[in-house]
DNA sequence: TGACAAACTGAAAACGATTTCATATAATAG
DNA sequence: CTATTATATGAAATCGTTTTCAGTTTGTCA
């Protein structure tokens, strides 16, 4: 019951060496003598040691702890991106300490305040939002940072992405290909400046590139949850003329505009087609099951990890902003209109 | 640009005081004449210094820091837990560092060792399984520890829960109360000694006080995930003769459970009828929607902190165990069967 | 055998904070 | 006006490690 922690000092004695030699044997025992190497061990283990990180940190300069912030915990997304970094950091012998922004959104400085006094060796942010607090903080403190699934227009901070752009386009795309050119979208909120804006342009440029109308009454905004996507399906719902498809930029909206017209008694796809972005988990675990943009999700995570293990190393880093590939997976949640 | 990292003493210098002074500045500023504390102050600013909770936490032997030890950080129940843990521990000055399980089952020795090693001041736990290294450890080691959705038998650490034999027995019951006879479960996994035995136990108790047979074929076992419960369903739908309804101790299986009837052409509750548990976010998001057993997920992570930081400040922990109250959810996944 | 390198060991100085203790000044009381 | 107390301040010890540097063995080679 080692009530009272045990210090090296104690391992020094009861060793009857010094603490340096303690110390030695502890990272490896290269110059002590095997013997002696035995002895200290023997005392370790009698005596329960266990080095204390914190001290540990405080001579080293270094707290192999990294720092990750997060939108919303809850969304299947960011979880399995979280389980990615998780995953990834445990391997290179780092720990994360997790923020959850939440609502809290504007408050973002406050962890990274946070995670500068701990010394984290380093931020990993899903983030897209910034505002004038923290555009300061970071333009005076240089810890490490990468971008998950997130870009911040006027640092140019390594990032991991998908084309974002092309994805959207693709989706739209393949909507149009099934002869759909009532579409709608349901897009991400206005001061998403990451990869909301690149979606938006996507959907606008498959629809003019294919000459159709794109109406202003066929464009919502939500937060990428279920009940955004619910309630933005409402409203399109009301519209004069309904829309043939809608594209949302999330799994988690598509379900929540599923939901909603389902409720209303008609039918994916046979009325109205839904395409979502993310493959999610989700997406596959709905019926109809979502045809939608898939991400490398959890390799998304792990890729941020290593670049951003690659900073903290000085490691040269190749390109400073990876780019993932995305892949159409048809399920079914949309239709073909017949000509 | 705070490239090398000004400390303690370079705010002392700069505003021409000792580093005593600059310390009770930092914390509180009593004892320190107002002017004096305005130097300060205005040293700190420019200099741009933050203390280090490295060093604080060595000297006051208090690392403000939580470790928390998930089994699938990817399930809504768990995530939603994380999200209450997060937001507690924050409002009272703590962080937290996460490791996840996942299907690292049998290693949990580890992330303990680490969190030891961190000297995190406390560790929240939500696991059930236990081997022997383990237990070696929590015999040995008294680092606060509070149950959050788990029990371990054999120690009693303070937990917080749900009364799973009692929502087992109330689901099941329902059912019975909707003239369902045949009735199969989806239990957890054979080594779940803690929830999983006692919704078992409420599954057959609820039964057999019914006067009902509880078959062997009818009761399978899942870990939990929608994969599982999609599995386990399609073993069910090779029996004989088919159950009418089907209980499963989590929403991530009922939903699996659902999907497979559903591409099995059969429709829920039309034909089968099937209730959930937990109510996670899942459960509402999927149509027909869940019946369920509603569990207050997020105040279930927010009262494991509270328990914690009672036991880390040696207050008095009223009750060793807390458990708070479920519900039955009636949604659309099940049906009465008409006599 | 002597010279020089290699292997081993320990004392002491960091790392960056808090806190105890002693001291100095200001305020209050008798 | 002195004795006493409250308020301010700083020097130095402490927290538990790693690492430098100097010193002591031991080994190798001519």
């Amino acid at each position: 019951m080692s009530v009272i922690s045990v210090k090296i000092s104690d391992v020094a004695e009861k060793a009857g060496v010094s603490v340096s030699t303690v110390s030695r044997v502890l990272n490896g025992g290269k110059f002590v003598r095997k013997e002696i190497y035995d002895q200290v061990q023997d005392a370790i283990r009698e005596l329960g040691y266990t080095p204390s990180l914190i001290a540990r940190s405080l001579v080293l300069q270094k707290t192999n702890l990294i720092g990750v912030i997060v939108p919303d915990i809850t969304s299947s997304f960011c979880s399995t991106i979280l389980r990615g970094i998780g995953e990834c950091s445990d391997q290179h012998g780092y720990n994360i300490i997790m923020c959850n922004i939440e609502d809290k959104v504007g408050h973002e400085l406050k962890y990274f305040d946070i995670f500068d006094r701990m010394r984290v060796d380093g931020i990993i942010l899903m983030h897209d939002r910034i505002n004038d607090d923290l555009q300061r903080f970071l333009k005076t403190h240089d810890i490490p940072i990468v971008l998950c699934s997130a870009s911040l227009p006027g640092f140019n901070y390594p990032a991991v992405n998908i084309d974002d752009y092309r994805a959207a386009y693709d989706a739209v795309n393949y909507l149009i290909s099934q002869n759909h050119k009532r579409i709608a979208m349901i897009s991400g909120i206005q001061d998403d400046v990451g990869a909301g804006v690149k979606r938006y342009v996507g959907f606008i440029d498959a629809m003019k590139n294919a000459g159709l109308e794109v109406r202003r009454e066929y464009i919502k905004r939500g937060n990428y949850k279920i009940g955004d996507g619910y309630r933005q399906m409402e409203e399109l719902l009301s519209c004069d003329e309904l829309p043939t498809a809608v594209f949302a930029v999330s799994d988690d909206m598509a379900v929540g505009a599923m939901n909603c017209v389902i409720d209303h008694g008609m039918s994916v796809p046979g009325d109205i087609s839904i395409i979502g972005f993310d493959d999610s988990e989700i997406a596959s675990s709905v019926r109809p099951a979502l045809t939608t943009i898939h991400q490398p999700i959890r390799e998304i995570g792990i890729m941020s990890v290593e670049l951003l293990l690659k900073k903290i190393n000085h490691e040269q880093i190749p390109i400073s902003s990876i780019i993932l590939d995305h892949q159409l997976v048809l399920r079914g949640s949309c239709r073909k209109i017949e000509a």
